[in-house]
DNA sequence: AGCACGCCGACT
DNA sequence: GTCGGCGTGCTC
């Protein structure tokens, strides 16, 4: 018999506080909660939600300061020892405390409910039933590559990165299910976490993936869930309900207990790097899921990222190619430079682009044009003074929205009437530069009078829903020539689309960041992926003004190979990522000299043997919403150095106690 | 990060 | 006379 005696909860709390709280709580000995547990506790005046990380006899914490738990979450089976070992790993490895990585990944559901409604959804769970009739759809025959691969990856023990890499209607979809296939067969309880870039743009997976294996239980887990199906998924995926988990990157932190396989889908994907908050790659933090459970794992792209191809030149990832075609009737289409030099534009569309146009309406086939900016012009200018629709409050242009009779300010949302006349010399004569989205579809419009034109961005798909319902309209063949910016890029098939014009790809080809080119080229290979796809000969037309570029070059061959060779010599050359480890520091403040300034004192607090620190430089877009911006680049060939550094780092910059508002960022994507 | 306390300007 | 601006200080 023990008498209920106090014991101690370490617990995690979502601050930015690098510390683990203490808390009281009464219990019998042996029913002390356990490491994994949630609890609710009183922290700085509020009710929170933690992590118990730790339980213990004692504690350091004065008595006066101490405070008593508020309940623990018992009815939730504890988050697993090796979960909490990849919150670890990730809090360590981005420089955050583990409480603001282990929680906020967690279903809000489960911080803020009552214990009745937490019951209530297990309840719900435990009632959740499979449809009766499991008739799986057929499998098709995979070609040689596909069932190689397939094998490779289904078959595999223990921890083996595979890099599937196959260009657009090479049946890495069917690969990835059939390994699925063999590891759900083979594992009686087993789990597959599969992770795309966005879940709406791939509609059609998670349909086949339902129809293929009709016993087995799916849970999707992605942003525009409810907060209550979040919840309930979540919950499927943490009990072993649910067999295969799709979801986007903050999947990766779901608690699957029985995990056996991870899919990664389109890896190269810039969306698998959250830009915000806790900066993590969902593709990087799942490769070392991967080998914390000594699990196979494979990740497939037709453009893959050159960290990942680099990994399969070097070995470390084994490189499992699809060269043949198996989709039936896939054909890659025939890529076509324009010279933009010989081959005017008139409203931005050359005469040899609308020639094809031409011809695809004639023969009743669909037409898309990818321009990635959106608006109606970039900037409005005055052509007498000079003046340019400058945002007032960032380093930015004001962006012309005519059907809105706005500008518009990308960066902070500032919006105005667009003026009568010119602000500064009251010339009524302000014209708009440069061409987005609506006014290509604009001149479309009036090239094409009888044709039925839809654009497709980010402005004419505000209201929820809209945007899946403008993509209906297209596969019901009820558009001729669609306009969008990279939301059509991905994802969507249009069976009767068999042109792709590509409007203004030249200004990534000079860009200052050195990942602009790489992106480009996936963007654009991507893109024409969405030509051809039904077996008509199609083609993608490039407009542009350089057509002897070499990026162009490897579009026009589809020639992945050479192009990343390359790239990668390049990067070596210029010891670059991934020959280099990087990161950044951020910082921001009223004043960009208040911003340097502190970077400046950062950049000697601590001794760095072996990492180059650079000198702060202000962002490129230096103001955003009247705040100055700055960074710093530190970079290491060596990891753990990197690593070892960094920790150090951020405990000598917290303790600077400065009223500049910054950030560290371990593995930036854009510098 | 939140959230409170705390000390100086324009209004019902 | 108050409402409220955001500086700074703390969170087991």
């Amino acid at each position: 018999m023990n008498n209920p005696r106090p014991c101690i909860l370490q617990i995690a709390i979502d601050t930015p506080l690098n510390a683990v709280f203490d808390y009281r709580w009464q219990c019998e000995d042996d029913q002390r909660p356990q490491i994994g547990q949630l609890a609710l506790v009183s922290f700085a005046r509020r009710e929170v939600v933690g992590l118990i990380v730790g339980v213990s006899d004692e504690t350091d914490v004065p008595v006066d300061k101490l405070k008593d738990a508020l309940a623990v979450r018992s009815q939730l089976s504890p988050l697993s020892a090796k979960w909490l070992a990849l919150a670890g790993f990730a809090a360590d490895y981005y420089q955050r405390p583990l409480g603001e990585v282990a929680l906020p990944g967690l279903p809000k559901n489960l911080r803020v409910l009552t214990t009745v409604a937490l019951d209530r959804a297990i309840k719900k769970l435990a009632k959740l039933d499979l449809p009766h009739d499991p008739t799986p759809a057929n499998m098709p025959v995979l070609n040689a590559q596909q069932q190689a691969a397939a094998d490779a990856i289904g078959g595999a023990q223990g921890f083996k990165p595979s890099l599937l890499y196959g260009v657009t209607g090479s049946g890495k979809t069917e690969v990835y299910l059939q390994a699925c296939a063999q590891v759900l067969a083979r594992e009686p309880d087993g789990q597959i976490l599969i992770l795309v870039p966005e879940i709406n743009l791939t509609p059609q997976l998670e349909g086949n993936i339902r129809a293929r294996f009709p016993g087995v239980m799916l849970a999707t887990l992605h942003s525009s869930l409810s907060e209550g199906e979040r919840m309930l998924h979540w919950l499927a995926a943490h009990e072993g309900k649910a067999r295969i988990v799709l979801g986007t990157r903050l999947a990766i932190l779901s608690s699957l207990p029985h995990l056996k396989l991870i899919v990664i889908d389109e890896e190269h994907d810039p969306s698998y790097k959250q830009q915000e908050g806790l900066r993590y790659s969902a593709r990087d933090l799942a490769v070392w899921r991967a080998w914390q459970l000594q699990i196979p794992i494979v990740l497939g792209s037709a453009t893959p990222s050159l960290e990942s191809w680099h990994h399969a030149q070097s070995g470390r990832y084994r490189l499992l190619p699809l060269r043949e075609r198996a989709v039936r009737n896939a054909v890659l289409p025939t890529v076509k430079l324009i010279d933009m030099e010989r081959d005017k534009p008139q409203d931005g569309l050359t005469s040899q682009l609308i020639a094809a146009i031409k011809q695809r309406m004639q023969r009743g086939e669909q037409s898309l044009l990818f321009l990635n900016r959106r608006g109606y012009a970039p900037v409005i200018c005055c052509e007498s003074c000079g003046w340019i629709s400058e945002c007032t409050r960032c380093t930015s242009f004001m962006v012309l929205h005519r059907p809105e009779h706005r500008l518009r300010c990308h960066h902070c949302s500032l919006e105005m009437r667009i003026p009568r006349h010119c602000p500064t010399c009251g010339n009524v004569d302000l014209q708009p530069l440069g061409r987005g989205t609506q006014r290509v579809e604009e001149g479309l419009q009036a090239l094409f009078p009888e044709a039925r034109v839809l654009r497709i961005d980010a402005d004419s798909t505000r209201k929820k829903g809209s945007a899946q319902e403008a993509f209906d309209t297209v596969h019901r063949g009820e558009v001729d020539i669609l306009i969008g910016t990279q939301m059509v890029a991905k994802g969507h098939d249009f069976k009767k689309l068999t042109l792709v014009g590509i409007l203004n790809p030249d200004t990534a080809l000079f860009s200052q960041d050195y990942r602009a080119s790489e992106r480009l080229f996936a963007q654009l290979m991507q893109v024409a992926g969405r030509a051809g796809r039904a077996g008509i000969p199609s083609e993608v037309l490039i407009q542009t003004r350089y057509p002897q570029h070499p990026l162009y070059g490897a579009v026009v061959h589809h020639d992945y190979d050479h192009f990343a060779s390359a790239l990668l010599e390049e990067r070596e050359q210029a010891a670059l990522p991934p020959y280099l480890f990087q990161a950044l520091l951020r910082a921001e403040a009223r004043e960009l000299a208040m911003a340097i300034e502190f970077l400046n004192l950062a950049k000697d607090c601590v001794e760095h043997p072996g990492i180059t620190i650079n000198d702060p430089i202000p962002m490129t877009m230096t103001r955003v919403h009247n705040v100055d911006r700055a960074q710093l680049l530190v970079e290491s060939s060596s990891r753990p150095a990197l690593q070892a550094f960094l920790k150090e780092w951020m405990q000598a910059l917290c303790e600077m106690k400065s009223r500049v508002k910054w950030s560290l960022e371990v593995d930036p994507l854009d510098i």
